[in-house]
DNA sequence: CTTAAAAATGAACAAACGTTCATTTAACAA
DNA sequence: TTGTTAAATGAACGTTTGTTCATTTTTAAG
Protein backbone atom coordinates (compact mmCIF):
# COMPACT_ATOMS: atom_id res chain seq x y z
CA UNK A 1 0.00 0.00 0.00
CA UNK A 2 0.96 3.86 -0.61
CA UNK A 3 -0.96 6.84 -0.12
CA UNK A 4 -4.71 6.01 0.54
CA UNK A 5 -7.60 7.66 -1.72
CA UNK A 6 -9.07 10.81 -0.38
CA UNK A 7 -6.73 11.46 2.69
CA UNK A 8 -5.92 15.42 3.58
CA UNK A 9 -2.92 16.04 4.87
CA UNK A 10 -4.72 18.65 7.69
CA UNK A 11 -6.78 15.98 9.17
CA UNK A 12 -4.17 13.31 9.58
CA UNK A 13 -2.54 16.06 11.24
CA UNK A 14 -5.11 16.66 13.82
CA UNK A 15 -5.56 12.74 14.27
CA UNK A 16 -1.80 12.33 15.31
CA UNK A 17 -2.01 15.58 17.69
CA UNK A 18 -5.55 14.00 19.52
CA UNK A 19 -4.33 10.94 19.46
CA UNK A 20 -0.77 11.95 21.06
CA UNK A 21 -2.67 14.18 23.84
CA UNK A 22 -4.62 11.34 25.20
CA UNK A 23 -1.63 8.51 25.17
CA UNK A 24 0.57 11.54 26.73
CA UNK A 25 -1.93 11.90 29.24
CA UNK A 26 -2.66 8.95 30.32
CA UNK A 27 0.80 7.17 29.90
CA UNK A 28 3.28 9.86 30.23
CA UNK A 29 5.08 11.36 27.23
CA UNK A 30 8.66 9.08 27.61
CA UNK A 31 6.09 6.26 27.93
CA UNK A 32 4.66 6.80 24.98
CA UNK A 33 6.56 5.06 21.76
CA UNK A 34 5.94 6.36 18.08
CA UNK A 35 4.57 3.71 17.27
CA UNK A 36 1.86 3.35 19.53
CA UNK A 37 0.87 6.91 18.12
CA UNK A 38 1.12 5.70 14.80
CA UNK A 39 -1.28 2.86 15.49
CA UNK A 40 -3.68 4.48 17.30
CA UNK A 41 -4.04 7.00 14.06
CA UNK A 42 -3.89 4.03 12.25
CA UNK A 43 -0.67 4.40 9.78
CA UNK A 44 2.47 3.28 10.01
CA UNK A 45 5.13 4.66 12.18
CA UNK A 46 6.99 6.37 8.97
CA UNK A 47 3.91 8.62 8.13
CA UNK A 48 4.04 10.56 11.27
CA UNK A 49 7.52 12.13 9.98
CA UNK A 50 5.47 13.81 6.80
CA UNK A 51 3.63 15.86 9.43
CA UNK A 52 6.15 16.34 12.69
CA UNK A 53 9.55 16.61 12.76
CA UNK A 54 10.57 14.82 15.94
CA UNK A 55 8.53 13.00 19.21
CA UNK A 56 8.87 16.49 20.54
CA UNK A 57 7.52 18.11 17.97
CA UNK A 58 4.27 16.72 18.62
CA UNK A 59 4.32 17.44 22.45
CA UNK A 60 5.57 20.92 21.75
CA UNK A 61 2.46 21.24 19.08
CA UNK A 62 0.02 20.26 21.85
CA UNK A 63 1.11 22.51 24.25
CA UNK A 64 1.14 25.08 22.63
CA UNK A 65 -1.97 24.53 20.70
CA UNK A 66 -3.70 24.30 24.15
CA UNK A 67 -2.15 27.82 25.79
CA UNK A 68 -3.39 29.55 22.73
CA UNK A 69 -6.81 28.41 23.23
CA UNK A 70 -6.99 29.08 26.67
CA UNK A 71 -5.96 32.85 26.48
CA UNK A 72 -7.75 33.28 23.46
CA UNK A 73 -11.09 32.14 25.47
CA UNK A 74 -10.09 33.77 28.39
CA UNK A 75 -9.92 37.04 26.52
CA UNK A 76 -13.10 36.25 25.04
CA UNK A 77 -14.96 35.69 28.17
CA UNK A 78 -13.23 39.06 29.73
CA UNK A 79 -14.38 41.17 26.99
CA UNK A 80 -15.96 43.32 26.63
CA UNK A 81 -18.49 43.12 29.25
CA UNK A 82 -16.70 41.82 32.18
CA UNK A 83 -14.03 44.53 31.18
CA UNK A 84 -11.50 45.65 33.61
CA UNK A 85 -12.77 49.42 33.62
CA UNK A 86 -16.87 48.53 34.38
CA UNK A 87 -16.49 45.52 37.30
CA UNK A 88 -15.80 45.81 40.54
CA UNK A 89 -12.32 43.53 41.37
CA UNK A 90 -14.61 41.16 43.19
CA UNK A 91 -16.75 40.14 39.81
CA UNK A 92 -14.17 39.88 37.93
CA UNK A 93 -12.73 37.29 40.50
CA UNK A 94 -15.62 35.42 39.76
CA UNK A 95 -15.77 35.70 36.34
CA UNK A 96 -12.26 34.45 36.63
CA UNK A 97 -12.88 31.22 38.56
CA UNK A 98 -15.99 30.11 37.17
CA UNK A 99 -14.21 30.24 33.48
CA UNK A 100 -10.70 28.78 34.38
CA UNK A 101 -13.10 25.76 36.21
CA UNK A 102 -15.44 25.83 33.51
CA UNK A 103 -12.84 25.50 30.86
CA UNK A 104 -10.61 23.32 32.68
CA UNK A 105 -13.29 20.60 33.77
CA UNK A 106 -13.90 20.73 29.30
CA UNK A 107 -10.24 19.57 28.67
CA UNK A 108 -8.49 17.80 31.35
CA UNK A 109 -6.40 16.52 28.82
CA UNK A 110 -4.58 19.25 27.39
CA UNK A 111 -4.50 20.55 30.99
CA UNK A 112 -2.89 17.80 32.93
CA UNK A 113 -0.16 16.78 29.85
CA UNK A 114 0.60 21.19 30.05
CA UNK A 115 1.37 20.96 33.51
CA UNK A 116 2.85 17.64 33.92
CA UNK A 117 5.42 17.33 30.86
CA UNK A 118 6.98 21.03 31.04
CA UNK A 119 9.78 19.08 32.28
CA UNK A 120 10.38 17.30 28.72
CA UNK A 121 10.26 20.27 25.77
CA UNK A 122 13.62 21.78 25.71
CA UNK A 123 14.77 24.72 27.44
CA UNK A 124 13.74 26.83 24.68
CA UNK A 125 10.16 25.43 24.45
CA UNK A 126 9.84 25.31 28.14
CA UNK A 127 10.75 28.74 27.99
CA UNK A 128 7.82 29.45 25.42
CA UNK A 129 5.10 27.95 27.02
CA UNK A 130 5.70 29.55 30.48
CA UNK A 131 5.87 32.68 28.54
CA UNK A 132 1.89 31.45 27.75
CA UNK A 133 1.17 30.45 31.09
CA UNK A 134 2.33 33.70 32.82
CA UNK A 135 0.36 35.94 30.62
CA UNK A 136 -2.73 33.96 31.43
CA UNK A 137 -2.20 34.31 34.87
CA UNK A 138 -0.96 37.86 35.44
CA UNK A 139 -4.92 38.33 34.33
CA UNK A 140 -5.55 36.75 37.75
CA UNK A 141 -2.61 39.36 39.15
CA UNK A 142 -3.80 42.23 38.22
CA UNK A 143 -7.53 41.21 39.64
CA UNK A 144 -5.92 40.48 42.74
CA UNK A 145 -4.18 44.13 42.99
CA UNK A 146 -6.85 45.79 41.92
CA UNK A 147 -9.02 44.52 44.98
CA UNK A 148 -6.06 45.05 47.87
CA UNK A 149 -6.19 48.26 46.02
CA UNK A 150 -9.41 49.11 46.46
CA UNK A 151 -10.09 47.60 49.88
CA UNK A 152 -11.87 45.15 48.65
CA UNK A 153 -9.70 42.41 49.64
CA UNK A 154 -7.16 42.04 52.23
CA UNK A 155 -4.50 39.82 50.49
CA UNK A 156 -0.86 40.20 52.50
CA UNK A 157 1.38 38.77 49.52
CA UNK A 158 -1.49 38.98 46.29
CA UNK A 159 1.90 37.06 44.54
CA UNK A 160 1.43 34.17 46.49
CA UNK A 161 -2.46 34.21 46.45
CA UNK A 162 -1.99 33.97 42.66
CA UNK A 163 -0.49 30.88 43.10
CA UNK A 164 -2.37 29.31 46.08
CA UNK A 165 -5.55 30.55 44.15
CA UNK A 166 -4.25 28.63 40.79
CA UNK A 167 -2.93 25.36 42.43
CA UNK A 168 -7.05 25.43 44.25
CA UNK A 169 -8.27 25.38 41.45
CA UNK A 170 -6.34 23.57 38.67
CA UNK A 171 -6.64 20.84 41.72
CA UNK A 172 -10.15 20.52 40.43
CA UNK A 173 -9.02 18.05 37.51
CA UNK A 174 -7.45 15.32 39.51
CA UNK A 175 -11.10 14.54 41.41
CA UNK A 176 -13.94 16.08 38.76
CA UNK A 177 -15.70 13.22 36.66
CA UNK A 178 -18.32 14.19 34.61
CA UNK A 179 -21.96 12.68 35.88
CA UNK A 180 -20.19 12.34 39.34
CA UNK A 181 -21.11 13.73 42.72
CA UNK A 182 -21.30 17.06 41.46
CA UNK A 183 -22.68 19.16 38.55
CA UNK A 184 -20.32 21.62 37.04
CA UNK A 185 -22.21 24.60 38.76
CA UNK A 186 -21.95 23.32 41.72
CA UNK A 187 -18.50 22.79 41.77
CA UNK A 188 -18.04 26.21 40.53
CA UNK A 189 -20.57 27.73 43.37
CA UNK A 190 -18.64 25.93 45.90
CA UNK A 191 -14.90 26.93 44.45
CA UNK A 192 -16.30 30.45 44.34
CA UNK A 193 -17.49 30.43 47.48
CA UNK A 194 -13.92 29.48 49.05
CA UNK A 195 -11.95 31.66 46.92
CA UNK A 196 -14.40 34.69 47.53
CA UNK A 197 -14.22 34.31 51.45
CA UNK A 198 -10.29 33.47 51.29
CA UNK A 199 -9.31 37.21 50.21
CA UNK A 200 -11.97 38.63 52.14
CA UNK A 201 -11.12 41.60 53.81
CA UNK B 1 36.50 -6.37 40.39
CA UNK B 2 34.18 -8.05 42.56
CA UNK B 3 32.89 -7.20 46.05
CA UNK B 4 34.40 -4.19 47.30
CA UNK B 5 35.75 -4.34 51.20
CA UNK B 6 33.81 -2.93 53.92
CA UNK B 7 30.42 -2.55 51.96
CA UNK B 8 27.69 -2.81 53.88
CA UNK B 9 24.04 -4.02 51.72
CA UNK B 10 21.58 -1.38 53.75
CA UNK B 11 24.26 1.56 52.81
CA UNK B 12 24.06 0.57 49.14
CA UNK B 13 20.14 0.29 48.83
CA UNK B 14 19.91 3.35 50.75
CA UNK B 15 22.51 5.08 48.17
CA UNK B 16 19.83 3.57 45.63
CA UNK B 17 17.22 5.35 47.00
CA UNK B 18 17.91 8.62 47.14
CA UNK B 19 20.05 8.59 44.37
CA UNK B 20 16.77 7.12 42.33
CA UNK B 21 14.42 9.59 44.30
CA UNK B 22 16.62 12.77 42.89
CA UNK B 23 17.03 11.65 39.53
CA UNK B 24 13.28 10.38 38.86
CA UNK B 25 12.05 13.40 40.36
CA UNK B 26 14.69 15.73 37.86
CA UNK B 27 13.74 13.63 34.64
CA UNK B 28 10.65 11.37 35.56
CA UNK B 29 10.51 7.63 36.37
CA UNK B 30 10.32 6.40 32.36
CA UNK B 31 13.34 8.90 31.41
CA UNK B 32 15.67 7.78 34.18
CA UNK B 33 17.38 3.96 32.84
CA UNK B 34 18.95 1.83 35.28
CA UNK B 35 22.60 2.85 34.24
CA UNK B 36 22.11 6.33 35.16
CA UNK B 37 20.99 4.67 38.85
CA UNK B 38 24.18 2.90 38.77
CA UNK B 39 26.75 5.55 37.55
CA UNK B 40 25.18 7.95 40.12
CA UNK B 41 25.60 5.22 43.31
CA UNK B 42 28.84 4.57 41.46
CA UNK B 43 27.78 0.78 40.99
CA UNK B 44 27.95 -1.28 37.94
CA UNK B 45 24.02 -1.75 36.30
CA UNK B 46 24.02 -5.56 37.74
CA UNK B 47 24.35 -4.54 41.26
CA UNK B 48 21.22 -3.17 41.53
CA UNK B 49 19.54 -6.16 41.22
CA UNK B 50 21.01 -7.37 44.75
CA UNK B 51 18.82 -4.85 45.87
CA UNK B 52 15.67 -4.51 44.18
CA UNK B 53 13.98 -7.02 41.68
CA UNK B 54 13.17 -4.01 39.15
CA UNK B 55 13.07 -0.82 38.08
CA UNK B 56 9.37 -0.72 39.76
CA UNK B 57 10.76 -1.64 43.09
CA UNK B 58 12.68 0.98 43.58
CA UNK B 59 10.25 3.35 42.80
CA UNK B 60 7.51 1.82 44.91
CA UNK B 61 10.15 1.67 47.83
CA UNK B 62 10.79 5.32 47.60
CA UNK B 63 7.28 6.31 47.95
CA UNK B 64 5.80 3.54 50.12
CA UNK B 65 8.55 4.98 52.48
CA UNK B 66 7.84 8.60 52.14
CA UNK B 67 4.02 8.20 52.81
CA UNK B 68 4.92 5.93 55.87
CA UNK B 69 7.44 8.36 56.99
CA UNK B 70 4.72 11.41 56.25
CA UNK B 71 2.14 9.18 58.55
CA UNK B 72 4.55 8.85 61.33
CA UNK B 73 5.58 12.74 61.40
CA UNK B 74 1.80 13.65 61.23
CA UNK B 75 0.87 11.62 64.09
CA UNK B 76 4.15 12.78 65.90
CA UNK B 77 2.48 16.22 65.26
CA UNK B 78 -0.77 15.71 66.72
CA UNK B 79 -0.28 13.92 69.67
CA UNK B 80 -0.74 14.06 72.05
CA UNK B 81 -0.36 17.78 72.63
CA UNK B 82 -2.81 18.74 70.03
CA UNK B 83 -5.25 15.98 70.48
CA UNK B 84 -8.67 15.86 68.99
CA UNK B 85 -10.69 15.73 72.02
CA UNK B 86 -8.26 19.06 73.80
CA UNK B 87 -7.75 21.61 70.85
CA UNK B 88 -10.55 23.33 68.67
CA UNK B 89 -11.39 22.52 65.24
CA UNK B 90 -10.20 25.77 64.30
CA UNK B 91 -6.53 25.15 66.32
CA UNK B 92 -6.66 21.54 64.78
CA UNK B 93 -6.99 22.87 61.38
CA UNK B 94 -4.11 25.78 61.48
CA UNK B 95 -1.59 22.98 63.25
CA UNK B 96 -2.28 21.01 60.03
CA UNK B 97 -1.47 23.66 57.76
CA UNK B 98 1.71 24.32 59.14
CA UNK B 99 2.95 21.02 59.71
CA UNK B 100 2.08 20.06 56.04
CA UNK B 101 3.44 23.34 54.57
CA UNK B 102 6.84 22.78 56.46
CA UNK B 103 6.81 19.02 55.87
CA UNK B 104 6.15 19.08 52.27
CA UNK B 105 8.76 21.88 51.79
CA UNK B 106 11.45 19.96 53.76
CA UNK B 107 11.19 17.05 51.36
CA UNK B 108 10.03 18.48 47.71
CA UNK B 109 11.14 15.24 45.84
CA UNK B 110 9.73 12.89 47.21
CA UNK B 111 6.25 14.88 47.03
CA UNK B 112 6.74 15.70 44.03
CA UNK B 113 7.57 12.15 43.20
CA UNK B 114 4.70 10.63 45.02
CA UNK B 115 1.97 12.38 43.07
CA UNK B 116 3.40 12.60 39.48
CA UNK B 117 4.71 9.12 38.66
CA UNK B 118 1.40 7.51 40.66
CA UNK B 119 0.55 6.26 36.87
CA UNK B 120 3.55 4.85 36.47
CA UNK B 121 2.91 2.02 39.74
CA UNK B 122 0.70 -1.24 38.82
CA UNK B 123 -2.55 -1.16 39.77
CA UNK B 124 -2.12 -3.08 43.09
CA UNK B 125 0.78 -0.80 43.86
CA UNK B 126 -0.81 2.24 43.09
CA UNK B 127 -3.63 1.23 44.99
CA UNK B 128 -1.36 0.41 48.42
CA UNK B 129 -0.07 3.99 48.04
CA UNK B 130 -3.55 6.00 47.06
CA UNK B 131 -4.73 3.95 50.68
CA UNK B 132 -1.72 5.66 52.49
CA UNK B 133 -2.39 8.94 51.18
CA UNK B 134 -5.85 8.83 51.85
CA UNK B 135 -5.30 8.08 55.50
CA UNK B 136 -3.07 11.48 55.79
CA UNK B 137 -6.00 13.24 54.19
CA UNK B 138 -8.53 11.82 56.13
CA UNK B 139 -7.07 13.78 59.55
CA UNK B 140 -8.13 16.65 57.06
CA UNK B 141 -11.62 15.51 56.69
CA UNK B 142 -12.16 14.85 60.13
CA UNK B 143 -11.04 18.43 61.20
CA UNK B 144 -13.20 19.90 58.76
CA UNK B 145 -16.51 17.96 59.67
CA UNK B 146 -15.66 18.63 63.39
CA UNK B 147 -15.75 22.46 62.79
CA UNK B 148 -18.63 22.36 60.19
CA UNK B 149 -20.56 20.50 63.46
CA UNK B 150 -19.41 23.12 66.11
CA UNK B 151 -20.50 25.66 63.87
CA UNK B 152 -16.96 27.25 63.90
CA UNK B 153 -16.54 26.27 60.28
CA UNK B 154 -18.95 27.53 57.22
CA UNK B 155 -18.58 24.57 54.18
CA UNK B 156 -21.39 22.96 52.45
CA UNK B 157 -19.19 20.22 50.63
CA UNK B 158 -16.22 19.37 53.25
CA UNK B 159 -15.22 16.70 50.92
CA UNK B 160 -14.46 19.30 47.83
CA UNK B 161 -13.33 21.80 50.60
CA UNK B 162 -10.41 18.73 51.86
CA UNK B 163 -9.48 18.25 47.96
CA UNK B 164 -9.42 22.42 47.42
CA UNK B 165 -7.15 22.59 50.62
CA UNK B 166 -4.81 19.93 50.27
CA UNK B 167 -4.36 21.14 46.19
CA UNK B 168 -4.07 24.37 47.35
CA UNK B 169 -1.53 23.42 49.58
CA UNK B 170 0.54 21.32 47.69
CA UNK B 171 1.13 24.06 45.30
CA UNK B 172 3.71 25.17 47.67
CA UNK B 173 6.22 23.02 46.08
CA UNK B 174 5.61 24.32 42.39
CA UNK B 175 7.72 27.90 43.50
CA UNK B 176 8.83 27.80 46.86
CA UNK B 177 12.56 27.72 46.94
CA UNK B 178 14.67 27.61 49.96
CA UNK B 179 16.34 30.78 50.63
CA UNK B 180 14.09 33.22 48.17
CA UNK B 181 11.86 35.85 48.70
CA UNK B 182 9.44 34.35 51.64
CA UNK B 183 10.73 32.36 54.73
CA UNK B 184 9.05 29.44 56.08
CA UNK B 185 7.51 30.95 58.53
CA UNK B 186 5.96 33.58 56.63
CA UNK B 187 4.38 31.08 54.03
CA UNK B 188 2.90 29.29 56.77
CA UNK B 189 1.32 32.30 57.69
CA UNK B 190 -0.01 33.49 54.84
CA UNK B 191 -1.19 30.52 53.60
CA UNK B 192 -2.98 30.06 57.02
CA UNK B 193 -4.53 33.09 56.68
CA UNK B 194 -6.28 32.24 53.38
CA UNK B 195 -7.09 28.66 54.49
CA UNK B 196 -8.83 30.36 57.74
CA UNK B 197 -10.69 32.92 56.06
CA UNK B 198 -11.93 30.35 53.18
CA UNK B 199 -13.27 28.24 55.79
CA UNK B 200 -14.77 30.78 57.63
CA UNK B 201 -18.37 30.93 58.76
C1' DC C 1 39.55 -23.37 59.11
C1' DT C 2 35.78 -24.26 56.32
C1' DT C 3 31.76 -23.02 54.17
C1' DA C 4 27.65 -20.49 52.74
C1' DA C 5 25.77 -16.24 51.87
C1' DA C 6 26.17 -11.45 50.45
C1' DA C 7 27.84 -7.94 47.24
C1' DA C 8 29.72 -6.53 43.15
C1' DT C 9 31.36 -7.06 38.24
C1' DG C 10 30.65 -6.46 33.32
C1' DA C 11 29.55 -8.91 29.28
C1' DA C 12 25.53 -10.46 27.07
C1' DC C 13 20.44 -10.86 25.64
C1' DA C 14 16.27 -9.93 23.34
C1' DA C 15 13.19 -6.31 22.82
C1' DA C 16 11.99 -1.69 21.97
C1' DC C 17 13.32 2.88 20.87
C1' DG C 18 13.31 7.31 17.57
C1' DT C 19 14.28 8.07 13.14
C1' DT C 20 15.52 7.45 8.06
C1' DC C 21 14.71 6.15 3.43
C1' DA C 22 13.71 4.01 -1.04
C1' DT C 23 9.44 3.16 -2.95
C1' DT C 24 4.55 3.49 -4.23
C1' DT C 25 0.30 5.72 -4.98
C1' DA C 26 -3.04 9.69 -4.98
C1' DA C 27 -3.89 14.52 -5.68
C1' DC C 28 -3.38 18.50 -8.24
C1' DA C 29 -1.45 22.09 -11.17
C1' DA C 30 0.15 23.23 -15.91
C1' DT D 1 -1.88 14.36 -20.31
C1' DT D 2 2.22 15.07 -17.97
C1' DG D 3 5.00 16.22 -14.07
C1' DT D 4 5.40 17.53 -9.32
C1' DT D 5 4.23 17.26 -4.82
C1' DA D 6 1.92 15.26 -0.80
C1' DA D 7 0.98 11.12 1.86
C1' DA D 8 1.81 6.68 3.20
C1' DT D 9 4.42 2.21 3.49
C1' DG D 10 7.40 -0.91 6.02
C1' DA D 11 11.94 -2.56 6.25
C1' DA D 12 16.12 -1.13 8.17
C1' DC D 13 19.60 1.69 11.09
C1' DG D 14 22.15 2.19 15.23
C1' DT D 15 21.09 2.95 20.18
C1' DT D 16 19.36 2.14 24.33
C1' DT D 17 16.48 -0.36 27.33
C1' DG D 18 15.58 -3.60 31.60
C1' DT D 19 17.28 -7.63 33.06
C1' DT D 20 20.19 -12.00 33.52
C1' DC D 21 24.17 -14.63 34.67
C1' DA D 22 28.70 -16.79 35.32
C1' DT D 23 32.32 -15.23 38.03
C1' DT D 24 34.98 -13.12 41.76
C1' DT D 25 35.77 -11.37 46.22
C1' DT D 26 34.37 -10.18 50.97
C1' DT D 27 31.90 -11.05 55.01
C1' DA D 28 30.13 -13.76 58.60
C1' DA D 29 28.76 -17.98 60.75
C1' DG D 30 29.75 -22.85 62.49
Amino acid sequence: MARPAGIKGKQTRQRILSNSLKLFARSGYAAVSMREIAEAVGVGPGALYNHFATKQHILMAIMEEHMRALLAAYAENTTPANDAKNDTATARLEAFVRFHISYHIALPDAVFLSYMELRNLTPENHGRIAALRTRYEDGLDRILHAGTASGAMQLDDPRLARMALIAMLNGVNTWFREGGRLSLAEVQELYWDMVRKSVAA
